[in-house]
DNA sequence: TTGTAGGCGTTATCAT
DNA sequence: ATGATAACGCCTACAA
C-alpha cells in the first residue's frame, strides 16, 4: 500500500532484458524460452501487475463500460445491472455505474463526461427519450447502447422490448378472467414507458372494450401508486374498476397496498397487475401478476451489443428484440 | 465519435501559447488575462475536454472508487450504493461497481485487481470477514474502508453498526408486545452478520427468557426464509413460536409469506420482525417491523472516510459508528 | 529474438 | 508570466 508498485522497468532489470521483451512476454508474444522464463520469474517475484492507466493511455481504451441508471431504487434496474455484468463477464472490462437521478441535466453532464475518455462505451435505459438526449447519445464521444425503443432513424444499437404487447397480454388476461372495468395507472406521460404503455392500454381498450378510468401517477414509485389509488377509490357505480393495470410493478404494489388498506379484497374485489416482474412481485401477498420485461436479459444483450460495437465501430447498427412474458399470480386469479 | 479529440497541444496552438500555459489556465492557476482569455476561447471553440487517462497517469490517481457488493439482489446494498454516491458527490471521483457474487475467489481477485491502479480506493461490506480477507484488504494496493465491525487490531477504516443492539431492540419489542416464544431465523453462521445476530439473540434470550427455536437459513434471501418457515411450521405445543425474529428483512419477508400461505395470521397468530429496514418493508402487508441499520448513511460515511483516507494516507485509522433504529410496523402490533 | 526510442495526454519543474 | 521539457507506465514500430 505504501511501496511504489513495480513497473516494466523493474521487471526488465531483474530479468536482465529490455522493457520491450518484458511487455512482449507478458502479452504472450513470442520470445526465447530462457527470456520468457526469466521475465515471468521476475514479474512473479516482484508481484508485478500491469498498470491499467498506463495501458489505457497507450491503447486508447479504458476497459471500462458506463451504465447510467435513472432510478437505483427500482429493483428492475438492479436486475438489468446484474445482466450487464453477466454480459461483460470475460471481456476484461469493468463497470462504472452512475445514477443520474431524475435530473435531465445530470444525464447530459454524464454524457459530456464521456468525452474525458474514462469509459469505452455507455449503456443507458433512459426514462425520457427526448430528441436532445438521443442526439447527445449519437454525438457522444463513445458508442452508446440504448435499452429501449427508438425511432428507426437514430443510428444507435438498441435492445427493444414491446412493452405495449406486454400491456396487451396483461389486459387480455384480465378480460379473460372476467374483469370488465379495467383502470390504468400510468407513469409520467412524458416518459417513454409512460406513454407507450398508456397508448397500448387505450388500444387494448378499444379492442376489448373494458377500459376504465386512467390515472397518471407522478412517478414509477410505490408512493405514486398509493396516491393513484386514492384517485381511483372514490369512483362508484359504473366507474368503479374491478381491475387495475399499472404501468410498472412499483405502481402496482402501491395500488395493492392502498387498496388493501382501504378494505378492498384482492383479487376477489379488485384484480391488480403490474409490469416488470421484479423479484418482489412473487413475494407480495397476494403475489403480483406481472409482465416480465426481461430486464436481466436486456442488460446482458446490451452489454454484448456494446462490446461488439467497441470492437467494430463501423459495423451497421444492430437491434436486439426481447419478448415480454405474462406471469400469472394470485393478484388476478 | 470518429474525430480524434483535441488535446492541450491543439488548444495551445490555437491560443498561441505553450501547453504549459494551457494547463495552468485550465487548472485555475494565475496567468495573464489576455492569455487566459485566449486559452479559454480556444478550448471552447475546439470543445476541448481534459483526458481522464492522461491526467490519471500523470497524477497517479484514477479518480475512481470501487464498491464491492456481495449481493446486488438485496435492496440493502442498493441503498448503501446510493449512500456511497451521496458521499462521493462533489469529490470528482466516479464509482466502479463490482458484485462479487457468493464466490470468495471473486472477491480476492477483485482485491488483486486493485493493484492495477484502476481505483484509488475500495469500499466493501463483506458478508464473510475471514482473516485472509482482512489481511488481503490491509495489504491491498489502495486504501479500503470496511462497512462492518472488525477486530480492533486491523488497521482499516470502518463504519460500524451494532447490529446486536438492533437484534436486542427487536427482541425487547416483541417481549413488550406480549410474545413469549420468539424463534430466530438466522443467516449462514459463517457470515459476520449471521453469527453476530445469532449471538445477540442468544444473549437477549438469556436475559428475557423468551427464546424459542433457532433455524439457520442457507442464505439471506426470501427463498431461504420460506424454507426456514417450513422448519418452524411443524413445531407444536410449547415449542410453537408466537414470534419470529429474522436476521434480515429478506428472510423475514420469506417467513411471513410462507407463514401466511400456511394460514397463520400476522401479527395476531405470529409476529414477525426483520433487520435492515429495506424500502419494501413498509410496503408489505402486513408492513414489516424492522430495525434500520442505516444502510444509506453507512454508505455515505464509508465514502467520506475513504475520500479522507485517500487525501491523507498516513492519518490514524478512523471508525464511524451508526445507531440502529427500531421501526415498528404492522407485523408485530 | 531483442533493444532503442517514440508517443499516448497530462501536469509540474525549472529556467527565462 | 511563460515556455521548453521531463515524467507518469505502457506498447510497438523499427532497427539491429
Amino acid at each position: 500500500m505504501t511501496a511504489r508498485r513495480p513497473t516494466v522497468v523493474q521487471v526488465a532489470e531483474r530479468a536482465h532484458v529490455s522493457i520491450a521483451t518484458v511487455s512482449r512476454v507478458l502479452n504472450g508474444k513470442l520470445a526465447r524460452p530462457s527470456s520468457t522464463e526469466r521475465v515471468l520469474a521476475a514479474a512473479a517475484e516482484l508481484g508485478y501487475v500491469p498498470d491499467a492507466t498506463g495501458r489505457s493511455l497507450r491503447m486508447g481504451r479504458s476497459l471500462q463500460i458506463a451504465f447510467a441508471v435513472d432510478d437505483v431504487g427500482n429493483p428492475v434496474y438492479t436486475e438489468m445491472l446484474s445482466g450487464v455484468e453477466d454480459g461483460m463477464a470475460g471481456s476484461g472490462s469493468r463497470l462504472s455505474v452512475a445514477s443520474t437521478g431524475h435530473n435531465p441535466a445530470d444525464l447530459m453532464a454524464l454524457i459530456d463526461e464521456l468525452s474525458r475518455g474514462y469509459a469505452d462505451g455507455l449503456i443507458i435505459s433512459p426514462l425520457r427519450r427526448t430528441p436532445e438526449l438521443i442526439q447527445a447519445l449519437v454525438d457522444a464521444a463513445v458508442p452508446t447502447v440504448v435499452v429501449g425503443s427508438l425511432d428507426a432513424g437514430a443510428p444507435l444499437d438498441t435492445v427493444r422490448i414491446d412493452s405495449g404487447l406486454g400491456v396487451r397480454q396483461a389486459y387480455e388476461h384480465l378480460v379473460d378472467t372476467g374483469r370488465r372495468r379495467i383502470a390504468f395507472v400510468g407513469g409520467p406521460p412524458d416518459t417513454a414507458p409512460g406513454s407507450a404503455r398508456l397508448n397500448a392500454f387505450r388500444l387494448a381498450g378499444s379492442e376489448f372494450g373494458c377500459a376504465g378510468p386512467v390515472v397518471q401517477a407522478q412517478g414509477f414509485t410505490v408512493t405514486a401508486g398509493e396516491q393513484a389509488w386514492l384517485e381511483l377509490a372514490g369512483l362508484t357505480g359504473r366507474r368503479r374498476p374491478d381491475a387495475v393495470l399499472a404501468a410498472n410493478d412499483l405502481l402496482a404494489l402501491g395500488v395493492m397496498r392502498a387498496a388493501k388498506s382501504a378494505g378492498r379484497r384482492i383479487p376477489s374485489g379488485l384484480a391488480v397487475a403490474g409490469i416488470d416482474d421484479i423479484q418482489f412481485a412473487r413475494i407480495f401477498s397476494p403475489s403480483l401478476t406481472s409482465v416480465s420485461l426481461k430486464a436481466r436479459e436486456r442488460g446482458r444483450l446490451a452489454a454484448r451489443l456494446l462490446l461488439g460495437r467497441i470492437a467494430a465501430p463501423g459495423a451497421p447498427t444492430r437491434t436486439e428484440q426481447v419478448e415480454p412474458e405474462l406471469i400469472i399470480r394470485e393478484s388476478t386469479s
